[in-house]
DNA sequence: GCGTAAGCGAGACGGTACGTCACGTCTTAAC
DNA sequence: GTTAAGACGTGACGTACCGTCTCGCTTACGC
């Protein structure tokens, strides 16, 4: 989307959605004004709020922003671009100025109690109105552009993907996973079923239906006695 | 969407995607013409897979149909109506004119073959190109068109979800599976996964990958020993 | 532009700057709403007296005429077609629904005098500041556009020239002016010297100025004694 | 527009469209990059000729010339101006540097003879191709801008005028036209009809045309006997 | 002979208008 | 008497330029 100068430091997340990565202004070339770029992202996500995604415009995001349009299509290639970047902006708001992050999830030696917290915590970002509407409409593009598709998967998602991968290392080096673990069905079978009901709305994001499916996923992939 | 006068018989299922029924022309109400929805529903499943989802519009619709645009609007509320529309037709081409169908899965009694068999097959349908663009096209609307969602839910998922649980069930007078098994668990965790590489591409679907899948998800559904 | 059925009546004339035809409800194929039309070209004519013709848009038209643009696009290639349209319904108003007239010049039989009148109520035309702005506009776009500039010739110059004809052919009939007179020649000797100082402003137009113009051309063609 | 030093000479005009002025370098003031004034100018009028001046973009002007475009704006307040300069400059190159220069027109002595050379030296002038667009750009301008046709009139109009108004005194003391001619009506007549020919395309500009309106003229100021 | 301020190229910016597309409603000619 | 055809008002699209505004840079004074 526009040049990056990955500076990482390390950031602790505690649920799962997504979390990435802000622009970072190239020294070189583009003299980018980065209050229009504020200003643009924020309003794509308070209208996408108010109004939905399928009535979203670019005029209407440059009107609140208070921008010309041309100045949103400078810089990013379709509707579905700017959402993205809106939702990763907010996904690292107050954070250090430009710079990349790690990110570890929580390890207090105990899998199931871990997976249970990060589930739940993940159901309830999903419940978040201020989350709901953008990644909901995130996701049809991402979905329908496999452009946008593969930018979401390196920038947003691999590093998530990598946390959750060395979390369980470590769980199957404690050996509460089996040696064999494939932790990407793992993750799979853990992950898809929330995201699944939530994005079909085909039933509800409870506790109890986290702590079941951690358990279920996790009896799945039994230690060797 | 339009009334639907139910007049079911039998069908055997060997996916899962979808499966459904075509409205019924109630013999006494409205006049409406075959042939034009017909070649509405044609047109629209032709065009997404030409154009996309994205650049599907009523007036192309209506004009590779050879109709008025009015006839659409008169029948159907919604681009993703007509679309839904066009994709039950097509689950069920060639079948007995106008006739609901009650579904059922195979069953061999050997659960975990039968499961495998199901989703290699379910896996090969969402590779076919003729289903990839409408289906990944309905998905988006449903995905945010709610009262779309609900019509889809009743008439699509409903009995297709049915037939599962009931060669679950089967399985587990059988014994194959555990008695207290909660079939909705354990057919999202074997369905959500597949789904979900196939609907953000983020992986393969390989005959492999589906038995490693079916193999982790009756493992976590033993059957008391 | 569009189509016109000419069905001719005649018409006299009192001044030269131009004079001609509406277009004419061709029965058969475009159903078109003349109440738009007539809107856009007075809204045409309005925008251009009040802003100028540089500030003239078609959005402007279209919104004070209470008209999508498109159904500008629809009936007119350009905004200079409007604007010259929007003078030739103004210079029929009141006229005889969609009837296109033969234009004929006074003829007292003292040349010089129906000629000294005919240009200063020429003189007083081009005055009238609801004439200035529109004429001159147009007047720029037939000088860069031949397309237009050949519609003009022959729906707006070609009848009242050929009244002019008409004229002095009376009046070389009743030997008040030479025998062997090129009567474009004479018309050009007229006519373009006021046309030349309205257009770039480059004196005033009084009686005086065009009286003596018509005296010094009727010199150049004297009768044979 | 900007500062000028009239430094005059003369010059001997053949020909009757316009003449002037290059701005001259005032030696205390602006540090102003002359190989970045002629590139615009040659730009503008290389454009011009190209694509017609309603394509005509100060961009484009800027790109073509390798300029920035403040420095357009920085030094012609609009594109009118650009235009008149880069037609000014045009009909002086290869002139003495930034120099002004009195006019005057050939003076055989025989004034018809002379008229018709001029006459048709004016129309060869009319149908080159490399004068054709800008000039008529200019004059759609100037027939809009009073502002531009004032300077104009002033920079340009007004020399030529006056060198024409200098041959016909000559020919009024040689007792070749009226002793009481109007100098002003008389060069109305002579070149108003040639002028308005070639902006509305209304007829060709022969050699033809342009002797017989010479004679046509002379007739209308007769020597008294 | 060395800052320093100007002119300069480049081009981002907030805007306006463009000409096109599709929407959903409506009217009409013709089958 | 229904339907195809398509005009209509509406509104968003993505593009082109506008005229203004920084940016670094170079360039030529004036100290």
């Amino acid at each position: 989307m526009h040049p990056r100068r990955p500076f990482v430091k390390t950031r602790r997340l505690d649920s799962f959605i997504l979390c990435s990565v802000t622009p970072n202004k190239t020294p070189g070339t583009p003299r980018r004004n980065d209050r229009s770029r504020r200003a643009i992202l924020d309003a794509a996500r308070e209208l996408v709020a108010e109004k939905g995604y399928a009535k979203l415009t670019i005029e209407a995001i440059a009107a609140r922003a208070g921008v010309g349009k041309q100045t949103i299509y400078r810089w990013w290639p379709s509707k579905g671009a700017v959402l993205l970047d809106s939702v990763l902006a907010l996904s690292q708001n107050g954070e250090g100025e430009g710079a990349e992050q790690a990110i570890t999830l929580p390890d207090t030696g105990d899998v199931e109690a871990d997976l249970k917290a990060l589930m739940r915590a993940t159901a309830a970002e999903f419940s978040d109105p201020s989350f709901e509407a953008p990644i909901r409409a995130l996701n049809s593009e991402i979905a329908n552009d496999p452009d946008l598709a593969a930018v979401y998967a390196e920038q947003v998602a691999a590093p998530v993907e990598e946390a959750k991968r060395e979390r369980l290392r470590s769980a199957r080096r404690a050996g509460q996973i089996a040696a064999d673990t494939d932790l990407d069905l793992f993750l799979d079978m853990l992950y898809s079923p929330l995201y699944q009901r939530w994005l079909l709305r085909s039933g509800e994001l409870t506790p109890q239906y986290t702590d079941r499916l951690v358990e279920a996923v996790l009896r799945a992939f039994p230690p060797a006695k």
